[in-house]
DNA sequence: TTTTTGCATGCTGGC
DNA sequence: CCAGCATGCAAAAAG
């Protein structure tokens, strides 16, 4: 097992012995060549000028968001230093997933009658537009935002290297010339209008898959690496600081790495992008601090793979049974800039079916989320909460928007499947047509293969779809100049926009609902429109006669946002 | 005998 | 087809 020693690194809580101070945990140091915990001091001071310093003075840096343009903004270069260094956005394994969920969802709802795998263009549709040049920046641009090499030997892990003699010894400056500059998106804010500013600070915690920080690699990161953090997370994080996080990762974790083993394998693209470059297998203590404040010393290594490389994390398990961790749940990591102080934060997978088995989500509305810890402050952080909308048809005979998922979701020849549409695997629904997010994948990812012993489930599956909709919500809002025309439902006003931008056979028509904070669907039968509970989860097909008081969320209906399908 | 370690194997998803 | 990665497994080390 992994040595573990307390070294004099000052200030320290440790969960592990009773003393808080003047230690320090030195985990996964045991290595033949030496480089392991007797080696683990103190890391020096500041080398190297961090790069991020330099990054952020470029606006580059994604504590603090902003700006407003909704989710145009996450794939469009965001250099507000236009006479900076030069600058490519490179995107070139696609989307994060709830990009490309969101995106590619709404465009397949809006801009692809005939499953086209392109985005065409529709001149009377404004939104049209605006998505097109998302997904145009997207399809076509292989961008890629490379800053200009910087001089000077930058090394953003200065106070992340637990020996920096050794880091400097074996690791030459980092490659930061061709550092593979991810943007810093905004997370997606809904500009749904004046009734919905006001719970700005909720919007806040939307969470999404951002785009990662600066990499120094060239790999793209896989979306399902991208890290999904809140504003407000990050702000727990920074706390008052002028310190800016930077998310950099996640990893859900797999039954290897929760396991007893200690190895906790990460991603390869993450490794070399946001980790030390390591040159022996041996690789380098590694300074990671948890979200209770204590920090770890990891042995950050990498083993021979197939003329590759498999990188790991030795000695993780006192850490990962520190913040209670099991398979299923996602580790994450951030960056503390500008003193480069890698930051290991957590997400339980509580809506994790095999998660759920022993701890089942305490969502009081059955809704299923995630928990992310950072920085010791560990609560529930609704998602979208507070707002329901509704999602149902117009009025008549109107086929409605689950209906028509649904007829897609079970409709393999069908032109807006699931498939088609980008959701991670195949989905097919049986008995309710739940959404996605309310439904088990029998495979959701990789993860669950054939070996039964592979326990995981996805659990950024769900939040993707959830997180489609938070984009779909921003993204189906009315063209600036469209007016709204005021519905009554029952009793409440709805701004209904009915300016139709027409894509093939559906009209889209975007209501804002003001100040409500309920659910409302409509009757197949009579056409009447019923109040429900927020957490009634409302099949296709609904008529007043349905029981439905019992069932769980449905939370894909968020902010108010009224959303409408209209056959023509 | 148990645990640790280093590598191998094979599945999976992306290209 | 191939790279990545979860996990198996055997050898080495430790108890």
């Amino acid at each position: 097992m992994s040595q573990l020693e307390l070294l004099d690194s000052g200030g320290v809580s440790c969960i592990n012995c009773t003393r808080n101070s003047g230690h320090q945990h030195v985990v996964g140091t045991k290595k033949p060549t030496g480089s392991g915990a007797s080696k683990v001091k103190n890391v020096g001071e500041q080398l190297c000028p961090s790069l991020d310093n330099q990054l952020n003075a470029r606006g580059m840096q994604v504590g603090h968001y902003t700006d407003s343009d909704g989710l145009r903004w996450w794939l469009k270069p965001h250099n507000p230093d236009t006479n900076g260094p030069s600058l490519e956005i490179k995107i070139e394994e696609g989307l994060p997933s709830t990009a490309e969920l969101g995106s590619t969802l709404i465009s397949q709802f809006l801009c692809k009658p005939n499953g086209s795998s392109r985005v065409a263009k529709s001149d009377n549709c404004p939104a049209d537009m605006e998505m097109q040049d998302i997904y145009e920046s997207v399809a076509h641009a292989n961008l890629s935002m490379t800053l200009a090499a910087p001089s000077g030997n930058s090394n953003p892990f200065n106070s992340a290297i637990a020996d920096e003699r050794e880091q400097c010894k074996t690791s030459p400056p980092l490659l930061l010339g061709s550092r593979s500059r991810h943007l810093l998106p905004k997370p997606p804010r809904s500009s749904l209008g004046s009734s919905l500013e006001t719970n700005a600070g909720m919007v806040s915690q939307i969470r999404v898959a951002r785009p990662p920080a600066e990499g120094r690699g060239r790999n793209q990161l896989l979306p399902r690496y991208w890290p999904r953090i809140t504003d407000q997370e990050l702000q727990q994080i920074s706390g008052d600081s002028n310190s800016t996080i930077v998310p950099l990762f996640e990893k859900m974790l797999s039954a290897s790495d929760a396991g007893r083993i200690g190895r906790l394998v990460l991603p390869k693209a993450c490794a070399e992008a946001y980790f030390p470059p390591i040159s022996q297998p041996e690789g380098l203590p590694l300074r990671i601090q948890d979200v209770k404040g204590k920090e770890w010393v990891f042995q950050f290594r990498f083993w021979p793979n197939n003329n590759s490389r498999m990188y790991v994390l030795e000695g993780v398990t006192p850490c990962i049974q520190s913040m209670q961790l099991q398979a299923g749940d996602t580790v994450t990591f951030s960056r503390m800039d500008p003193e480069g102080k890698l930051i290991m934060g957590f997400r339980k997978a509580t809506n994790s079916a095999a998660v759920q088995e022993s701890h089942p989500s305490n969502m009081p509305n059955g809704s299923h989320s995630s928990e992310t810890s950072y920085s010791g402050v560990y609560e529930n952080l609704p998602i979208l909460s507070g707002y329901s909308g509704l999602l149902q048809s117009q009025k008549g005979n109107s086929e409605s928007p689950l209906n028509a998922l649904s007829k897609k979701w079970n409709s393999a020849g069908g032109d807006m499947n699931w498939h088609n549409i980008e959701m991670p695997q195949k989905r097919t629904r049986e008995g309710l047509l739940l959404p996605p997010m309310l439904v088990p994948e029998k495979k959701k990812t990789r993860n669950i293969g054939s070996k039964s012993k592979r326990l995981l489930i996805d659990s950024q599956d769900a939040l993707e779809l959830k997180l489609t909709w938070e984009e779909a919500q921003d993204l189906l809002r009315p063209p600036p100049a469209a007016k709204p025309s005021i519905v009554m439902i029952e009793d409440h006003v709805f701004e209904e926009y009915e300016e139709p931008p027409v894509f093939g056979k559906r009209s889209i028509f975007v209501a804002r609902a003001t100040g409500i904070n309920e659910q409302w669907a409509q009757c197949d039968n009579c056409s009447k429109w019923r109040k429900l509970p927020v957490d009634v989860l409302v099949p296709p097909k609904w008529t007043c006669a349905d029981n439905l008081w019992d069932q769980s969320s449905f939370s894909m209906l968020l902010l108010g946002v009224h959303v409408l399908l209209q056959t023509n």
